[in-house]
RNA sequence: GGAGGGUUACCCAAGCGGUCAACGGGAUCAGACUGUAAAUCUGACGGCUCAGCCUUCGCAGGUUCGAAUCCUGCACCCUCCA
């Protein structure tokens, strides 16, 4: 194993915050292996690059020889986790939770040593901590303590509702902690006060306090909100080669060094001398491809990186159009059939009024001939190449 | 249990008897400009057999020539009191 100099180097690295630091050198410095504990909200039945900071971090505890457990809170999801919502969240079925929860075993070793990592359940202890233990440690903390919470206080001032049970999730949290002898929890920063309550609970119950390790949120595509499933502003890591390459092609400069920082696996020297590269004139978009091949490669392959480079350049560069798209046939009724529907039929617009709308503003292209023609009745049976704004694009055969 | 306030399109939010498919902002989409960036500018933003027509303002009724706007009942939310 490392020194414990460059192992906590190496953990630090990209984090925000580390609770306390001194605890976590000390326990490096033991040499012994430590569990580490991330526990993930089975809300969503897709990991997205977001999911994947935390991954990430994981993966070099991993390496450092920790023993790292993947907690799925199958429990937990039942109540739904308040954190930075100013809603209630409408907890998931058993159901629900049990399918998400498989979807996430199967992505997460995409990053992960399948054979290095311990997958649990909160619903294993929590199950068995029944109705009077629940109340018990529902009795170990106060109603004042959670008001302290920024987003419960916020929904409390603005008269917006709390359920009960929104109480129970960061105590259940803590309780993972209890119950598996966490060394360390990862977590995101908006995960502070579940996590600290990780920290209370095992003080409580004798044990040694979980050093408590944040990782910063990484923004969506918009830049500005984190990027989140719910907020469609996400790459999602089984996302298509394609799909990926153009999502991170069309995030801002700023933000893709955001990128490079918490998703690259490239040293940090080769970063900086990225954003000197850019400054002395060399164009970012180069920069932003490299960063897209790196990522589509780690969970595609090398060579679905390159093909989706000579797609991108194909379809954009050289202004043609794509070689894939989506390929239907509608029929033709003899009386013809009016643009607005088969743009509607081929889901290429919402509705035949955003169709006329699409067409009043020159979005709509047939084989690259723009329609001006809101009326315009198709009566020509064949193939054709339908096209909607820049990126929408159908093959359509009239029959 | 009592008193009061609220429910408008994807979100926030105007409107308080006709000129309302409904002000404004955000999000989104399209066009221009570009590096399919960002920023900016312009436009659109309920549906349809689209220069016209149809259905919306929590739900159900009612008053009226006419209601998102007035009345009644119901549902849900919030605040204060108990």
């Amino acid at each position: 194993m490392a020194s414990w100099e460059s192992a906590f180097a190496e953990i630090k690295r990209g984090s925000d915050e580390i609770l306390i630091e001194g605890e976590l050198i000390e326990r490096l410095k033991t040499g012994r292996v430590l569990k580490i504990k991330a526990g993930f909200d089975p809300t969503a039945p897709d990991l997205h690059l977001g999911h994947t900071v935390l991954i990430n971090k994981l993966r070099t505890f991993q390496q450092l020889g920790h023993e790292v457990i993947f907690l799925i809170g199958d429990f937990t999801g039942l109540i739904g986790d308040p954190t930075g919502k100013n809603v209630t969240r409408k907890p998931l079925t058993e159901a629900q939770v049990l399918e998400n929860a498989k979807t996430y075993q199967e992505q997460v070793f995409k990053i992960l040593d399948p054979a290095k990592t311990t997958i649990a359940f909160n619903s294993e202890w929590m199950n068995k901590l029944g109705a009077a233990g629940m109340i018990k440690l529902a009795a170990s903390q106060t109603v004042a303590r959670m008001l302290e919470r920024d987003d419960f206080k916020k929904r409390y001032a603005n008269g917006q509702a709390i359920a009960i049970h929104e109480f129970l999730y960061p105590l259940v949290q803590g309780w993972d902690s209890v119950a598996l002898k966490a060394d360390v929890e990862l977590g995101g920063t908006d995960q502070r006060f579940n996590l600290l309550m990780g920290r209370e609970l095992q003080k409580s119950q004798g044990q040694a306090q979980q050093t408590v390790l944040m990782m910063p949120l990484l923004e969506g595509l918009d830049g500005v909100q984190k990027m989140s499933k719910s907020l469609h502003n996400y790459i999602g890591i089984t996302d298509a080669p394609n799909d990926m390459f153009g999502k991170i092609m069309s995030i801002s400069d700023d933000l893709m060094w955001r990128y490079y920082d918490l998703l690259s696996f490239r040293p940090i020297d080769d970063v900086i001398a990225l954003k000197a590269s850019v400054q002395a004139g060399k164009n970012p978009r180069d920069v932003k491809v490299e960063l897209a091949q790196e990522i589509i490669a780690r969970f595609h392959s090398e060579g679905a990186a390159e093909a989706a480079l000579q797609d991108f350049i194909q379809r954009f560069q050289k202004n043609a159009i794509p070689d894939d798209m989506p390929e239907l046939s509608i029929n033709l009724p003899d009386e013809g059939l009016a643009i607005g529907n088969l743009l509607k039929k081929a889901s290429l617009v919402d509705s035949t009024s955003d169709a006329m709308r699409m067409i009043k503003q020159g979005a709509v292209k047939i084989d690259g001939h723009k329609v001006t023609d809101t009326r315009l009745l198709l009566s020509h049976r064949g193939e054709f190449v339908y096209q909607v704004g820049k990126r929408k694009f159908a093959r359509i055969t009239l029959v």
